[in-house]
DNA sequence: CTGAAAGCGCTTACAG
DNA sequence: CTGAAAGCGCTTACAG
C-alpha cells in the first residue's frame, strides 16, 4: 500500500505539503499541487481511511440499522431502499454499512456501532412514536437523518411525506364522489405516519361535514390478513356498512378486495377502496382487479434526498434547514366511484 | 468517548496492561483482568476501530460489492442474501458493508475500497468465467470468499453447490421415467455454474445412452421471456419435439409453462419440466400449476457458511481447507411424469 | 509557500 | 506479571 510518505519521498516534498496539496489547500503552489497529484496517481495512492478517521474523526461510512430482516411482502421496499441508499451514498463518496439486527437489543447495537467510532452518521427508518433511538442519538450528538418524523418534533433532520395531505386527498376524492361513510384501516397505532394520517382523515371528514364513528377507524398491522379481518367486521354490520374504505397500504387493500368478493360486493360499484403506499410490487398492484387508486410515497424517491440531507448534516448545516416534507403522489385508477345510493 | 487511557487512569494501571487485560492475554493476573473489565464496562469503553485498524491492519468490516442493483425478479434472492450476510457477520462481530455499483467500473470500485484499507475481506457473488475480480483480489492478497466457483480453479475459498450433480439428478429422474429427448434451457453461457451443469447434463445423458443434439441446449439469460422463447422454438419443431425440458431456474420454467399451455400441451402429460434453483418466491412457485419439480440451491443456506469461510480465511486458514461443495436439494413435485409414448 | 512536530487511540515487541 | 516506548498513516496548528 502506498502511503503519504512514499509520495513525499517520490516528490522530494514533505509529508505535510503532500497532504495539503492533495487536499487542495490554497497555500500550495499550483505547479507543486499538480506535480504531487501526478505522482500520487502514478503510485496508486489512496488515503488510508483508518488513519484519516483517527485524526479527523471521520470514517467516510454511514449506516442503516434495521431492527429485523424484512418480511417477504416488504422485499420490494427493502431492495429499493437499501440498493438506493448504497448507490446514493457511493455517489457521494461514502460507504454504506447495512446492519440488520435480530431485534434483540437495538439500542445496544447502536451503542456498539457508535462507540466503535466506525460510522459518521445514520439513516433511521420507521421511527416509532417517542422512539428511544432518536433520544439516544440526539444525546450523543451523532448526526442522523430520519425517514418520516413525528409531528411537532423538530429536533432532527428528516425527509417525510405529507401524510396529513395524503389522507385529505383520499377523503376529498371519496367525499366528492358522494360517500358519507368512509372507513379507515389505518394500520399500526404506534406509527407517527399513521397518527398524521388519522389527523388528516379527521380534518378532511370534518371539512366535508362527515361524522367519524369510532368503529370507522380500525388499527392493525400492515398485512392482507388485517385488511381482510377488518373488512369482514365492517361489512358484516349491514346497518353501518361503509361505502368506501381507505387502507394504509395496498396489501391491506388486497385483503379488503378478497373479502368484498366473498360478500358478493363489486368494487367500486358496491364498495370504493383507496390505499396509501404501494407496498406491493407494481406487477401485483396491477393484478388487483379493478386497479387500485392510491396516494403514493415512493421510497425510491426518498433515497437521494435522505443521502443528501445526511451529507449536509455531516457538513454541519443546521437542522432547521434539513427538514423536508414532500407532497404525496396521487394515482387515480379504478377502485373508487360514486356509491350506488 | 472513553479511551484506553481513561480506563488506565481509572484503574491505576498502564495502558499496556489494560489493553492486554481486555484482550484476555494470559500474562495478566485474573483479579487484575476482572477489575479492568469491570471498570471498562462501567466507563462504557468500546475500542476505537480506526485506531485498532491502523495498528493491527484490521477494520472489522467486510464487504459485498454488487455490479448493479437487483432486478425485480431477483428481489427475493437479494434480500435473503444481503440480510442473511449482514446478520451472519454481525453474529461474528463484523460489520457488513454493502456497495452497489452502477456497473460502470467494477474493478475501480474494488480498488478504491481496497486501497482505502477500509475492508478486511470480501464476499464475491456470481463469478464469471475467468472473472477479472478474482485475479485482482488474488494479486493483492486480499482475503475473499466466492459464492460459486469455476471448475478446476482452486486458488480461492468458495462455497458452491454441486451443479454437476444437480444436472445428473434431473436427467436421472427424466431418463428413468422414460424420456429420451430432454432439452436443456441452460442459461448464460458465461456462468461457471452453467458450465458445470451442462457437463453434468452431458455426462448423465451419456450414461443413459441418450444423444445430446446441439439444438437441445439453449443458452439465454434467466428470464421467463427466455424460457418462453426457447420453449416456443423447441415445441414448434414437431419432428424433434422434446418430451422433457430442464430449466436453469423456476422463472424460466414459468415461461415454458406459459408456452406449453399456449400449444395446448399439458404438463406433465405432454411435457415434463424440471428446474434448478427456486428463484421465484415460494408463493409464486407454489402458484405454478402443476407444482414444479426442482433441484434447489438455497441462498439462505449459503449465507452462514460463506461468513464462516471468510472469517476463517481472515484468521489465516489455508485455502485448501476453505472450499466447500454442497449437494443440491431435490424437491420432487408434480411437473415430471412418464412420457405419453 | 513549505516543513518539523505533535497527536488521534490503539497494539506489540522489549525491558524489567 | 507490569510498564515505557515506538509506531500504524494521517492532519493540523505552529514556525519559519
Amino acid at each position: 500500500m502506498t502511503t503519504l510518505r512514499d509520495v513525499a519521498k517520490a516528490t522530494g516534498l514533505s509529508v505535510t505539503t503532500v497532504s495539503r496539496a492533495l487536499r487542495g489547500f490554497s497555500d500550495v503552489t499550483e505547479p507543486t499541487r499538480r506535480h504531487v497529484e501526478t505522482v500520487a496517481r502514478a503510485l496508486n495512492y489512496v488515503p488510508n481511511q483508518a488513519a484519516r478517521k483517527l485524526v479527523a474523526g471521520r470514517s467516510g461510512m454511514v449506516g442503516l440499522v434495521l431492527e429485523r430482516p424484512p418480511q417477504p411482502f416488504e422485499y420490494g421496499h427493502f431492495v429499493e431502499f437499501v440498493a438506493g441508499l448504497s448507490q446514493a451514498f457511493a455517489k457521494r463518496d461514502l460507504d454504506f454499512v447495512l446492519h440488520i439486527s435480530d431485534g434483540s437489543n437495538l439500542l445496544a447495537t447502536h451503542q456498539r456501532l457508535l462507540g466503535r467510532g466506525a460510522l459518521d452518521g445514520y439513516v433511521l427508518l420507521f421511527p416509532g412514536i417517542d422512539d428511544p433511538r432518536i433520544d439516544f442519538l440526539l444525546e450523543r450528538a451523532v448526526p442522523f437523518v430520519v425517514h418520516g418524523h413525528q409531528g411537532g418534533d423538530e429536533r432532527y433532520a428528516y425527509f417525510d411525506t405529507d401524510n396529513h395531505a395524503a389522507s385529505v386527498i383520499a377523503v376529498d376524492l371519496l367525499a366528492g364522489l358522494g360517500h358519507r361513510r368512509i372507513a379507515n384501516l389505518a394500520g399500526p397505532a404506534t406509527w407517527p405516519s399513521v397518527e398524521a394520517r388519522i389527523q388528516g382523515y379527521r380534518d378532511a371528514m370534518a371539512a366535508h361535514g362527515l361524522a367519524v364513528e369510532p368503529r370507522s377507524i380500525v388499527h392493525g398491522d400492515t398485512s392482507a390478513a388485517y385488511g381482510a379481518q377488518a373488512a369482514a367486521a365492517l361489512l358484516a354490520d349491514r346497518a353501518h356498512r361503509p361505502s368506501a374504505i381507505i387502507c394504509c397500504n395496498s396489501l391491506v387493500a388486497a385483503g379488503v378486495y378478497e373479502v368484498a368478493r366473498g360478500h358478493g360486493l363489486s368494487i367500486p360499484g358496491d364498495l370504493s377502496v383507496v390505499a396509501h403506499d404501494d407496498v406491493l410490487p407494481q406487477v401485483q398492484t396491477d393484478l388487483l382487479d379493478p386497479p387500485l387508486t392510491v396516494t403514493k410515497l415512493s421510497l425510491r424517491d426518498a433515497v437521494d434526498p435522505l443521502a443528501d440531507l445526511l451529507v449536509r448534516r455531516l457538513a454541519g448545516e443546521p437542522i432547521a434547514s434539513l427538514q423536508v416534507t414532500q407532497a404525496p403522489d396521487f394515482i387515480e385508477r379504478a377502485s373508487a366511484a360514486k356509491p350506488w345510493r
